[in-house]
Formats: structure tokens, C-alpha cells, sequence
DNA sequence: GTGCTTGCAAATGCTTTGCAGGGTG
DNA sequence: CACCCTGCAAAGCATTTGCAAGCAC
């Protein structure tokens, strides 16, 4: 699915295609993969170009329902607010090392962890839609400075 | 560590040992493994007893720094709002399946996920502190009924 | 007695919402 | 031309913080 092709998806599902949402949408899709917004991030990347002016207001609408319709995927990453990124059709699940000493985020994706995962769901009857693994610890810079 | 233990070790680290403190603790010990509590949680648990009132303020201070200082363990579950539970010494990873039609919540825990987890972190020289999983999907009834 | 802690209330940060005007289908 | 969307500003939550009084050590 492209760009064109989610505007289309858009309006088939009943929902009105303006340029705003066709903005927004070509922003995910220009985005380099495993590249997420959050909704102020988004804003403020818009409020640059002097063509496309969105309200903050609209980008969290936007996001909210882009996602609820699956076209994004919604990721939490403790920090306080939410980011977002494309929901690609062949995704990889998210998974996220943080320090809790410096903070430093570290993504990475892996198999591994991912068909763990799925089969866990599947025991439930769940149909997987996202996996997002969130490990705390202690990075190596972090470990070295005594304690 | 038990709760006297506890409060000894609040008092090692260079905290002082307040009744707030020593009733929130033990409201942790008290619970049974795998509850959690909010802050807003904790705080209407402790205003239903005439003895000890916490404020909110207080509630939410307090599982900062026992959080901090490791004795529990902070879990987002994207509810909004941060839940805490004891970081007992034989801590399980936390694993959340949520359905993103019903929001059911389903907990589980499981080592498979957790190997495979601790395995990509020690190849990024982490020390694993905690590790929690999220997975959203379809729950058995939703997609039982139609869609 | 010193200074960490508490409570209160106000402030903050992210996100949602009511409403009136505007644009899509 | 009906109704969905947008923008604005105000409201809503969860959480944090400034400050004066209180209590642990």
C-alpha cells in the first residue's frame, strides 16, 4: 500500500480525504522504516513548511484515527507520550532496551523473541497484530562507571 | 527482602523511614504476586483506612523513589497511567496481550519470551533488569463475531 | 536542631473536546 | 448542501512541583 492507495483506502472506509490527512499520511510514507513521530513532532515538522499549516489539535486526531484504522501503528515507549510510525505491510516487532541509568534508547528487532511471542498469543486465540518488547537494564557505559 | 527489611534499607540508602513510607510498603508486601496498583489506586486503598492517610502527592512520590531505588517495578500497560508491583527477588517478565477491540487484558508470564529477550540484551552488553512484552491483537470472541 | 518529607494547591505536559466556521463528497 | 473536519481555546487526566509546616534522625 502506498500513499495513494491509503487516501483511497481512506475514503472507501468512509471517511473524507482533505489535505491535511493526505499530508500527514505522505509524511509516514516518505519517513525512512523504523522512523516514528509523536504527535508534537509531527506538528512541529508541518508548522516549517510554509504550505501545510495543522493544528495540533488535528495531528492528535489524525494520529488517533490512522491508527485505530491500522494504517499506523502506535508505540509506547514510557516516555511520556506516544509515538507513531507506518504499519508496513511485512512489520518487525518493536523492541526497545532502555538504561534506566542515562536513558539511552537502543531498537532493535529480532525473530527470536517475536515467535515467542506469537505462539504465546496463539495458545490464547489471539490474532497478533503488534509485538512491542520493552527491556530495562543497564547499559554497558552505564556498568563501567562503577555504579 | 521483606518488609523490615525494607524500611532497613530505605534507611542504608540515606531515606528516612516515615509511616507513609512503611504503609506503602507493606501494602506492596500484603498483595498478592502479580497485583499492581496505580497511585490513584494506592491512595484510595490507604483513604479507606481511618489510620494512615497518604496524600496523593505523597502516593506518587513514594513509587517514584521505591521504584527508583529498584524495590518495585514500574509497568506500563497504555491504560494512561503507570502501574506498580513488588520487584520480588524471583521476578517473571511481564506479558500483556491486549485485544484492540475489547481491550481485554490477558497477563501471563512465560520463560521462552524472557530467554529470547535477555539473549539480544547481553549481546548489547546490558544488564537485564526487567522485561516487559506487549502484544495487541484480535481476542477469540472478537473474532468470533464477524468483523 | 537540621534538613528531608509531607500536604496542599497550583502548575505542568500530553491529549481530548466543545463549538463555530469551512470544505468534501 | 448535508455533514464531516478543522482550528482554536478551554477542559481533562495523570503527574510533578513550590512552599511552609512537621517529623525523623
Amino acid at each position: 500500500m502506498n500513499h495513494s492507495e491509503a487516501t483511497h483506502d481512506l475514503r472507501l472506509r468512509g471517511y473524507r480525504v482533505t489535505p491535511q490527512r493526505e499530508r500527514i499520511l505522505q509524511v509516514f510514507y516518505d519517513l525512512p522504516a523504523g522512523t516514528h513521530l509523536s504527535a508534537e513532532e509531527l506538528h512541529q515538522l508541518l508548522s516549517n513548511e510554509s504550505s501545510t499549516p495543522i493544528s495540533l489539535a488535528t495531528a492528535y486526531r489524525t494520529l488517533r484515527l490512522l491508527a485505530s484504522l491500522g494504517m499506523l501503528r502506535e508505540l509506547d515507549f514510557s516516555e511520556g507520550h506516544k509515538h507513531y510510525e507506518l504499519n508496513r505491510a511485512t512489520w518487525e516487532p518493536h523492541q526497545h532496551l532502555v538504561c534506566v541509568e542515562c536513558s539511552t534508547p537502543v531498537e532493535f528487532t529480532g525473530a527470536a523473541v517475536a515467535d515467542a511471542a506469537r505462539q504465546v498469543a496463539e495458545g490464547y486465540g489471539f490474532e497478533v497484530l503488534d509485538i512491542q518488547l520493552k527491556i530495562h537494564g543497564v547499559c554497558a557505559t552505564c556498568r563501567g562507571q562503577g555504579k
